[in-house]
DNA sequence: CTTGACAATGCAACCGGTTGCAGTTACAAT
DNA sequence: ATTGTAACTGCAACCGGTTGCATTGTCAAG
């Protein structure tokens, strides 16, 4: 591999001239400058990254973690709509994405310590929302800046996080579906430790609360994001009777969908006898049948988001403190209705 | 940033010590080693990737390039599949994945050019099967690893793929059409430009011919892998009236979706009036109404081969050079049925 | 003709590890 | 007591760039 040295040897020139040439130094003279990128071309000369980033300090990578362990990670919309708001950003500002393979939730914390740790990235941007309070100490002991896609726990200190209102708009799907005359409503979360799940469950009980109605607590069930977990989910509060739920949401479209698929076997008729409401509003929703009612949260926007807000911390040379809740919409289809009149 | 000198000059050792006690050379006495690691706990020390990098000559890394430009990349099974392939391997040999952003094709190849003439990886894998002769030379010209996900195009020299065998279950998926009495058959294709897209063509055209049957060449269409594609492709060959396909084929399940979506539209019943296959059997093959026959081509699985050739192939310090073909199946669902007995 | 000012380039230290080779020490064998 | 050997550790060069400062060269003003 031809290095700064050699190119310089041939073009007569000190290596010092040649770095000045290749990082764009304005000091440089035009027949120089001239004589040390034909040298450079004859000899193929690329400048070495690596090199560069020791010395200059930056690397001009950004890292996530994502963990390959999760059943149905990759199944998701969440993963994919990240990387490309990840990755729109990144390559308008000439960075570039590390991405660690881990294990689980500890795992990914073990990556993204070691990475800043050892200077592999300028800059991390985190997708877990299972945050333990050391994290984000540890992170910001590291001084490395870093962007959370999500939001820390409460009691949490303040950091940089690009988030939607889960809480929020949890409450607004199952207002849509009490005033469409639902009383019995259920939540079918994902992971219970995660943090969306939590407040998602939050946004349900204070909207059913508001409207004067205590939940069962037999309502409540988690599906771990997969649509197995929907359809599980459904066997358990059909033995309900009577009292089991006239409508569903379910805080990602497979699981809703499992629910739709649970319901029709037992020969339900989604909207008439159960209404459904799904969340991403993936490809999967509108293609369903029938076509799912799901709360669209623009993960690509938050990521870029929170992408551009790291990137210009980093080139700024400070710490991203902002916080930024970007909103989400409910997108109607067939799957919810009025509920039905017949007890 | 405490680095290997203060560590040393703490522990009263000369800083190779510590270098080789934090590289695991077995040379070192316990009591030093001790010494050390007490030293480099109390100053939080933790070697620097990136020196290390530069010392080794190898970045435990391997990168790959995304467009983020094309339409529907990310919605597709593909990206997501390959990263989960990927991050399973690399994860197992401790490696990372860096990952460019392009704008397309062009640009594609000149950030992995760039990234291996820097010295950022120490392989890359290929996801573009869109290559030219230049791209492959060039890359091994760098004597850089690299495997491809797809195959060269047959013009060009050896280089180590994984593959499926786009252009055999093409005609499979034809005959399977063909053995349920379809005549008139139309493919659907992605960007015409794409390798697969040609294979899969060629397949077709195969099996057809090996039937006897001449295609009018209004039954082939490219639909660019996005859903409207295939709505576009299902109206244009709607004006053949009578000679209309009674089958089609389509090189993923998006624009399957598009092709039964359109069909639908013009009150068609599928599979009674039509029969549409899929490719990919991603979930919205499984959820789709009618549920959409599929032929699943394992991305993970040829991610992971192609990623464990290459860290293989890193580690042993040589190219990597085998070829493998990974095998695919049909998954047969309710979208195709025999062909319309009236004409 | 001298001096000043500025532009262009060289010098050398530095970024933070790695490693071949040489030197030291301890201990066993003679 | 001397020598041989092996186990440890130190030395210094190296990986390939960057950059503050010193030096040289050039030209205009005085």
């Amino acid at each position: 591999m031809t290095n700064i040295r050699d190119v310089a040897e041939k073009a007569g020139v000190h290596p010092s001239t040649v770095s000045r040439v290749f990082s764009g130094k304005p000091t440089i003279s035009n027949t120089t400058r001239q004589r040390v990128l034909a040298a450079a071309d004859e000899l193929g000369f690329q400048p070495n990254a690596i090199a560069r980033s020791l010395s200059m300090q930056c690397t001009h990578t950004i890292a996530i973690a994502v963990s390959h362990a999760f059943q149905g990670y990759f199944e998701d919309v969440f993963f994919p709509q990240v990387m490309q708001g990840l990755l729109e950003v990144t390559s308008k500002y000439g960075f570039r994405v590390l991405v660690a393979g881990s294990n689980g939730h500890a795992d990914e914390i073990t990556q993204l310590l070691d990475i800043v740790g050892s200077r592999q990235a300028d800059g991390i941007v985190m997708l877990s929302n299972r945050l333990d309070v050391d994290l984000i100490s540890a992170l910001q002991n590291q001084a490395t800046p870093f962007v959370l896609i999500g939001r820390p726990d409460p009691s949490h200190e303040a950091c940089a996080w690009v988030d939607s209102s889960d809480t929020m708009y949890t409450e607004q799907v199952i207002n849509y579906l009490l005033g469409m005359g639902h009383q019995r409503i259920a939540y079918v979360g994902g992971d219970p430790d995660v943090l969306v799940t939590k407040e998602r469950l939050h946004g349900y009980q204070i909207a059913l609360q508001k409207a004067g109605i205590s939940p069962l607590p037999e309502w409540v069930d988690y599906g771990f994001f997969v649509e197995d977990g929907g359809r599980q989910a459904v066997r358990r509060m059909s033995r309900l009777g009577e009292l089991a739920p006239t409508a569903y949401y379910a805080a990602n479209d497979l699981m809703a969908i499992g629910v739709m698929r649970a319901l029709q076997e037992q020969n339900l008729h989604i909207p008439e006898d159960v209404s459904v409401v799904g969340t991403n509003d993936s490809l999967l929703a509108a293609y369903a049948n029938p076509a799912l009612t799901s709360l669209y949260v623009p993960y690509s926007v938050m990521a870029a988001k929170a992408t551009s807000l790291l990137i210009q911390s980093i080139l700024a040379e400070k710490m991203p403190s902002s916080q930024t809740t970007i909103p989400c919409n409910l997108v109607i289809r067939a799957s919810a209705g009025p509920a039905p009149t017949t007890l």
